[in-house]
DNA sequence: GAAAAACGTTGACAAAAATCAATGCTTTTA
DNA sequence: TAAAAGCATTGATTTTTGTCAACGTTTTTC
């Protein structure tokens, strides 16, 4: 149930099997079946979700209805709306599935608990946090610095397998593009070669 | 000399005065005169840096040699090449000062030693890591999901003071805009008015 | 299995932004 | 303090990107 979870876990910091179970029971598995909401702007933002199998989307609307997609989250990825989270605050995030998904969620009181109790829990939350943050920096020095075609060859690098799983208009949503821009983006690169 | 570190250190987790010397053996001051280098790409970072007193801002070339800037840190701030400074690797950002600045220095060593002994220093690292991750998330946000002009508003309600230290052009970069572009966006805004 | 919806591409056109150049003003620097 | 460099603005032009529409294909849905 939570294998993958607690693979990535050990990844960073290995967990004795007492640990395990601590950490187990604060769990709480769920099953989304695609274009299901894990979470809708307003709500208040309760959980940190970990995805055990599937694919989800995370964005925002603006007030023409436009969707401008943020985040994506596969295998093995944690996402949420991390504000929300941290100031129960309404969440300024949509966040759907995009394929039937199989999910660790953990809940704020679970989080607060484990950083009180286990340590090890708050230096994977640091790692995971680093981490993202890298990612996320990486990917906004790529949006202010690099020409759309190397935009596009450095992000399809980055994820090589997303085209299989995403409609292409979302791509372009998430890289800030129309999808006709991005399309064309496409042509021009698989021209030049 | 480092009271504006401890300030914020104490805002989010409360030290006491043992603890409070046992990071401070730790910390190294540095003064950067205005242009000087704290970073320059290909070193590796070795330091994280707060920002006692001054501004400094990081940024990246093209192989024209075009800057695009990443980011500020004025009083308060954090900066460094995160990346550089976790895995040891030669640093991708250049981080140069604007103003005559004081600095306070974490070198990588000093980090580990913190980690392992003072368990609250990993939990305001984690604190700072999350706001930081929530901030440049809204920035992604606002990048992909505004039109230039509420970019331009979000960005002067965030950082109301910034105008009256960095160059016009610097935050033309930073928001991956052209000066001229920048320029015409805020014609445009205080005709509107 | 048929109808509907979603998707990617292409073309024509409009809008937005970058680029290039010139100007006047302010700040640095030697 | 004089010269140089840095800076913000504006105009003219080019390039890039978005928008609107149409089309054929694939995937969903009932």
């Amino acid at each position: 149930m939570y294998d993958l979870f607690f693979r990535k876990f050990n990844e960073r910091v290995a967990l004795t099997s007492e640990e395990e179970m601590l950490i187990k029971q604060l769990l709480t598995p769920k099953k989304l079946r695609k274009k299901q909401y894990l979470l809708q702007e307003g709500d208040t933002g309760k959980s940190i979700c970990f995805v055990e199998k599937g694919a989800l989307r995370a964005y925002v609307l603006d007030e023409k209805g436009n969707e401008y997609i943020t985040a994506f989250a596969f295998e093995g990825y944690t996402i949420g709306d991390l504000y929300s989270f941290m100031n129960a605050a309404p969440a300024t995030l949509n966040i759907d599935a995009l394929e039937d998904c199989e999910l660790v969620l953990l809940s704020k009181s679970a989080h607060e608990e484990l950083l009180q109790k286990l340590p090890k829990y708050e230096t994977y939350i640091r790692l995971l946090l680093t981490d993202a943050y890298i990612m996320l920096q990486r990917r906004m020095t790529n949006m202010i610095s690099l020409p759309i075609e190397e935009r596009y060859i450095a992000f399809s690098e980055m994820y090589p397998t997303i085209f299989q799983r995403v409609p292409q208009h979302m791509i372009a949503s998430f890289m800030g593009l129309s999808p006709e821009t991005l399309s064309r983006v496409r042509t021009r690169i698989s021209n030049k070669k």
